[in-house]
DNA sequence: CGGTTCCTTGAGGATGATCAACGAGGGTGG
DNA sequence: CCACCCTCGTTGATCATCCTCAAGGAACCG
């Protein structure tokens, strides 16, 4: 589910490593590159003068990010930084929107894709104005679960309780109690701090 | 900016009347037509149990709306009603799905609307989690007023406050206070329960 | 003129945000 | 090996703000 490393070579990508926490572009910047992770992971976000964040997207090894505001003439709306050190092919715009015109499998891949982001943020406006913090929560676990395709069982959570904040706008405390409710209603079991969904 | 009528119409399409406030499509339906705007408007929104909606998209002649399910084979994420009387195009969705697949044209177009939405729907997030009822309200007035595309002098505002707490996840008398104290400190400016921004 | 729909205001309450403080665990360098 | 410093999780108290509920007024339309 990407576009193939190989092709991106042949048409002047170029890998760039970033450490963690490294910022690969900032919220209002023009956007001029696709970027596809080699290796590492990304995280899109935005941040209020009070410093709260909201997390618009998670991306991991193989997927590509950042190529809405390259078809439309925006700058970014959100802030990209790796969460981990990273490998990441870069790819200069006009490449980009070449190689989208001249294959039509990349173009119908990328409008698919479209399509599930699109379907994704419905979904995560519509749980965040539900308010109640366990909606939030409740939703954000199920978007976490139904990525990875499997399973009815309980999971463990791989987030800190900071991330799941960030991803729902609501605040650390209030996530920490939202869990240690849904812990006692079942809902959540916490073991040793660990979250299982 | 839309597809062509008579395309649609050689494919299949069906042009069907809706009164006022009918019924489109339900949250959670499978996706099964294309549907374009002939006259009229639509309205995409959610609603929680207690009533309080999220308007998740407004729709007016030429638009088309709810493509995004059709190509992943998922359910609709909110409602559609119209808001007034209105001739809406059906097509079936794999007409639809044959319609893209033959015409580039018409699929690079749907893969910028795409990009349009994602980027409109990550800025509206982006301003929910900013909490503040005037931040709230202000985004959204300044995204219809870009949609309109001109000029920095005030505008009228042709929505309702209920339509605007719909819009922003707010209740209609906190959107009037809000309203009151922007009166206030000029940033907009209130005539005869009319607001201009 | 009567009936909608929309707008407005006040009072009170619920709830998430804030602020402050602390504990636990892991990793690092001396 | 120990001291220190991170990050993460937790708890309690207080506060600010938006929601709720209730009631009434204004505007518009047939």
């Amino acid at each position: 589910m990407q576009i193939d490393q190989d092709l991106l070579y042949s048409w002047g990508a170029v890998a760039k490593k970033y450490k963690k926490n490294e910022v690969i572009f900032d919220e209002n910047e023009v956007a001029n590159y696709y970027y596809q992770i080699l290796e590492g992971s990304v995280r899109m976000y935005n941040s209020n003068e009070e410093g709260k964040e909201f997390t618009q997207g998670l991306f991991y090894i193989g997927d590509g990010f950042g190529e809405p505001p390259l078809l439309i003439d925006e700058t970014y709306p959100s802030k990209a930084i790796t969460t981990e050190e990273s490998t990441i092919l870069k790819l200069s715009k006009d490449k980009f929107l070449k190689i989208i015109d001249e294959y039509p499998s990349i173009q119908k891949y990328f409008l698919v894709l479209f399509a599930k982001k699109i379907h994704s943020k419905s979904k995560t406006s519509k749980e965040i104005i539900n308010q109640k913090p366990e909606y939030r929560i409740i939703a954000f676990l199920n978007s976490y679960k139904k990525k990875l395709g499997n399973s009815s069982e309980k999971i463990l959570i791989p987030y800190t309780r900071q991330e799941i904040a960030n991803n729902t706008g609501l605040r650390v405390e209030t996530v920490i109690r939202a869990f240690s409710k849904m812990n006692v209603s079942h809902k959540v079991e916490i073991i040793n701090h660990k979250i299982f969904y």
